[in-house]
DNA sequence: CGCAACCAGTAAAGCGCTTTACCAAACATC
DNA sequence: GATGTTTGGTAAAGCGCTTTACTGGTTGCG
């Protein structure tokens, strides 16, 4: 079938040892030997099978990354974070896409799965850091590290993401200082997602440092993070006819059913209402109007998580395995005044 | 280290053929050994080395899926139909997904790196449907189904795509129908993509079989399908001060950069002016107005992809290896007569 | 000249499975 | 009681590599 390392070594009249040495660059072998060797396998398109180098090393040389959706733009750029990394720094590294749907369940069966591929290591956006899965991987001392988790759900352990509280903070305390005091909050999954919950915990600390109440009929907890979720949200946060002045989503793609809800129900963003989003996604720029949000800088993220993962991989136990990345706040033209 | 088949055939008193025989349900084997060596499985917490199967049967049960990009959520809805797919009908198989850029260059290198894993099979949206690497494929009989391509592209191939030619045609002829005569295009790549020529073809040939002459001026082609691509396209478009009353846009991404550029000119939508995507992402429906624009079903495509991919892995030389999924026009509130 | 050091390369033992071929004992059949 | 057949297994040869330990020849050096 394919060309093996026996056909190379026979036709260049070597041992299988030799040619495994010259591809791999290692042992003494004179250069005339190599440049043999290498003709041999140049004419023969002879490439090593990588399944079983992987069985002899014991090394996959691939990653898996767990994502809880692959729809969500954000998180397409951080798996783009991540292949940019390994693009510039290890190129022969695979990775592997695992789809979490932020169902603890599913990330259960999927690391038990990827368990047996025994993979080098792991990037994880966990919906559950703590499982049972996930600390049989670390007891394993198999390197793990997870992104966009929030600081408190996983302590001591290797970590790249962003200042969420303080994000949602300041977010908050831009439509305040704007003059709002009705705000309403749509959020999506806050009770299964510590992420969601965190970024809620945010938005309230704000309003208390300021001293302003917060009415429990403006807050909305939605299924999903999905535009027609964003949609249907607001339609039963005004349901009651109480009608906040700001209203602060959970991320963009909530943002944009909101918005769409809002012009349906004949209101003017911002004149009449403002409104923000969180994620800063490409299309958020394009909206009308644009939308205030966080740029939460996804493929930095990733970036630096691949970078602290293969430094794990090496054996590197060092520093500066806990990273926040910023965030920033994007200002446009989705919030004013209140009216 | 981990445990291994040794390990359990020791402790179950049996040879390893026993346990591997146990481990497919293979062999006849009294339900007391049985029951016996899946106890010692169960209780070592043993799962079968992936990688050493792999070697031993020269089957990697995982398949490749390569496209354009990740970013764009149409590509993200196609690798869900997969997963779909998978989960159902294929469970321990793996998908690799490699991004390919819109480069053929890095397509290329992506199937000879690809070929090293010794893939059970191949779903291509390519870029270079008839490049070397591909046809190498399918010289060494390797499975391989191409999707989204269109079908002149790749003749006598497995391909699952849908009617692009007809689906910009009946766009195009909504808008006539709506009674507009100058329409512009807005496309992306169209040099160097046979999806985006043949679209635009559609487009064309609907205009001249309603003899509706097409102004070259109301042609732009951007350089990605990104909405800053759309945005500095229309802006292009308009820069000569001659104005459309249509504007046909490769697809939904684009469009949402036109349509803000529109807002920013100060014409409203549809009464100045009407517009059109094509992808039907899921934020189409909720934008201000909501897009008019083609559904072409990318987890379907997805789905069925596989479906088609895992009979030729069986050795299935059969049948409909060559389906089209019909798009959708979805008519929204983005379109409406001329001014 | 004798010994160490180096050079160029090889043999062989894994890595953890699958699968083919085979075998001994028990059972059924005439 | 001789002959097949079924039952319940096993031994051993791969799959295509890596890696360790070793070897026989050459060279350097005091």
């Amino acid at each position: 079938m394919a060309v093996t390392i026996y056909d190379v070594a026979r036709r260049a009249g070597v041992s299988i040892t030799t040619v495994s040495h010259v591809i791999h660059n290692r042992g003494n072998i004179p250069e005339s030997t190599k440049k043999r060797v290498m003709g041999v396998m140049r004419e023969t398109g002879y490439a090593p099978n990588r399944i079983a180098q992987r069985l002899a090393t014991r090394k996959t040389q691939s990653i898996a990354l767990l994502i809880p959706t692959i729809d969500n733009p954000f998180f397409a750029e951080l798996y783009n974070g991540i292949e940019v990394y390994i693009e510039q720094e290890k190129p022969d590294y695979r990775v592997m896409i695992g789809n979490i749907r932020y169902s603890a369940e599913k990330e259960r069966a999927l690391i038990r799965n990827f368990r047996q591929e025994l993979l080098d290591g792991y990037i994880i956006v966990s919906n559950e850091p703590r499982g049972e899965e996930i600390r049989r991987l670390f007891r394993e001392e198999i390197p793990v590290v997870f992104a966009v988790n929030d600081r408190s759900a996983v302590p001591r352990r290797p970590l790249v993401t962003y200042n969420n509280h303080e994000m949602a903070r300041r977010l908050t305390e831009h439509l305040l200082i704007l003059g709002h005091r009705r705000l309403a909050y749509l959020g999506a999954m806050v009770d299964r997602s510590e992420r969601a919950q965190t970024r809620f915990r945010g938005f309230r600390a704000c309003l208390e440092e300021h001293g302003v109440a917060f009415d429990p009929a403006f807050f909305v907890n939605g299924l999903e993070y999905s535009s027609r979720c964003g949609y249907d949200s607001f339609k039963q946060l005004i349901h009651s006819g109480r009608v906040p002045t700001a209203v602060v989503c959970a991320n963009d793609v909530l943002a944009i059913g909101a918005l769409h809800a809002i012009r349906e129900r004949g209101l003017k963003v911002p004149q009449d209402l403002s409104i923000t989003g969180y994620d800063n996604i490409p299309v958020s720029e394009y909206l009308d109007p644009p939308l205030t949000t966080v740029d939460i800088k996804p493929s930095a993220i990733g970036f630096e998580a691949a970078d602290i993962l293969f430094k794990l991989i090496q054996g590197d136990r060092g520093k500066r395995m806990r990273r926040v990345i910023p965030g920033e706040l994007i200002v446009r033209e989705s919030c004013g005044p209140p009216p």
